[in-house]
DNA sequence: TATGAATGAGGTTTCATTCAT
DNA sequence: TATGAATGAAACCTCATTCAT
């Protein structure tokens, strides 16, 4: 295409920047809104006009609301992964109660960082759930993985099992400590941490 | 969708045989779509379809798609209420085993027989939060008084925190018994029917 | 809503007490709905509802919701009549500042004890235009006659001229008598006093 | 229906040409369809159908009902003052005959052209009053302006007040000149232009 | 007669998505 | 590529009126 530009050589550049930009605006739009009214709620047309787009730009790089969703939903997983990960690469100690802690705080700090995960992650049946279960199998491989660390002698299946338990969990400490107006909360989270410490001491010493 | 406060508007109490069966009619059609498609997904023309009713006829007694979810709601939730009280009355032995066993089989039996209790009680923003937060309540005070009976020198703040605790195991339980496709669901439910009598039992004796 | 000549269907005369109480409660109702919200916006239901009827009480003396405005458009026209014939009974003495204040006052007093006269007197479309059109000829008809009263010398014609001008001065002070928020109402409903005795000067002396 | 402070929500201005069309387009359809059945008798679907525009189309610009018929009402209303303000540029020369003569056919002549206006200004309680209140303010205001350019020596309080008057005599003037089927509808017209005449001769004069 | 239920066409509005410039 | 306009099925809800007990 005939430039019609000085700087010919440097133009591509800023339009594709321009690109990543734009995606990343609408991307942040789209998670403030499907926290704030959940997937059927939010609208594209909405999401475009927070991120000052037009709403064809949407289109242009998510050809569907669902589309839309499941990259946002992607994209956290692999965040949340990325954080078991951090831990998984620490020294397991079989300490029941520093891992039930460390499990407690991040999934609780994830959720503070990224409340759309959870928005999404059970948006009733307005999303294909394949997704989820991809995310739950990831989850509970990576949990699995972290207990086998600390109780080498877990054989896979306990391993898993026990993951499946603790996956669930942590769940109920991320609607504790997120549950509006809830009266001593601190006290049920310790009460939670303690019933979580109770259980992998059990798994990892038995 | 998003909630807003709207008050809802409570359903109109039907006053002829004729229209106690309608009620019924509508409410069972209801509830069967609300657990087929979610709360959004559900549609009032596909409700009133499914009882053989004119649309007219639903909005006679329910005068908005929320009211009549929360109808539903309550109803299932006064369910729920009567078969802990009925648990509640059964004489308490301090038992761990044994009151882990009956409330995960109450909670999953209860989900089996009403699934369109869970399906509302999370419907996302579409709903208001306060008939949810009422239902947790009115749960949690039960399973508090529950916990006491069986542990008498309990005081009623720890009594409640544990409740609190307990509850979320429920929903565990309940999740993990009806998660599509899970494997080795039986090894999961018994470990975590596990954790919650470790827990009760720190509880119960401490 | 669009009128159309339906000639609706007359009311049906109730034969016992019962009926004639219930009658007079059912225009009551239909009255202050009219009033709030005009014919459009007033529903059949609500009516009933404000009657402390049911639904089919009202549909048994009144066939539409077309009847039952004409009906109350029709009584509170006849009252104006009434009004209108006893100042009619007067002496006539040809003092045109004394006859605009007198038919100021009368319609403005009875604007203020039969609202809903206006309010279903223009209506919109939604009432046929035929009822309207008969009561103005009514009313016509006494000013005119009240006038010639008042100036023996007036032909028929000019009489009726000088009606059709005179009952647009009541409207206009009517108008100007209930709008909200007017500032120095005072003020201006006494020039418009001032206006028609102005024109009733020149037609009774001329 | 019934009004209520509903804050309406205003049109969104077309930024294509195709869409300036389309809304002007929209507009005389709204208008046909308001004057043919009023506020409420006129529905969004035909009106988007005489447009030859789908409803989505409609509701792309203008995202109520009632916010059509408020930018229709404002537009005719600009209109007015338009010629009004017209009407002042003229030389004044406190002839209250000549006044009252091109006050009239003004007037008259507005409703020919633009018979929407009277249609939607006094659209019952349909449309929230703030707008009808703002247009009287505003025609109001002209009108002192111009009485006192014909009469320097009124002060601001007394030309309002006449104007007050004025304009309810305006009103009148369209009335008779479009009731249907009024006979000596010529006599009637003169004869309130004979009252306007002798008014303001008594305004401008004293 | 009295009453509440039933009816369903039709009203306003939404929204994901496609199209044309 | 970017943008705003276009689309129309479908959602929720209303309400005058009829019907059956």
């Amino acid at each position: 295409m005939s430039s019609q530009n000085t700087s010919a050589g440097r133009m591509r550049a800023p339009q594709r920047q321009r690109g990543r930009e734009r995606v990343a605006a609408l991307l942040a739009a789209a998670d403030a809104c499907f926290v704030e009214k959940g997937y059927d709620g939010a609208t594209m047309t909405e999401i475009a006009a927070r991120a000052g787009a037009a709403i064809g730009s949407l289109y242009q790089f998510f050809p569907t609301k669902e589309a839309l969703a499941l990259a946002l939903l992607d994209d956290h997983a692999e965040a949340l992964y990325a954080r078991m990960d951090e831990l998984a690469a620490q020294p397991a100690d079989g300490d029941a109660a520093r891992l039930a802690a460390q499990l407690s705080s991040l999934l609780v700090e994830f959720r503070r960082s990224r409340p759309a995960f959870v928005a999404l992650a059970d948006a009733g049946g307005s999303l294909p759930p394949t997704h989820a279960r991809k995310i739950r199998h990831e989850l509970r491989s990576r949990l699995a993985a972290l207990l086998r660390a600390h109780a080498p002698q877990l054989d896979e299946a306990a391993a898993r099992t026990a993951a499946v338990v603790t996956l669930q969990w942590m769940k109920a400490a991320v609607a504790l400590a997120f549950e509006p107006a809830l009266r001593d909360r601190e006290a049920a989270l310790e009460q939670l941490g303690l019933a979580l410490r109770l259980y992998l001491d059990a798994v990892l010493k038995g």
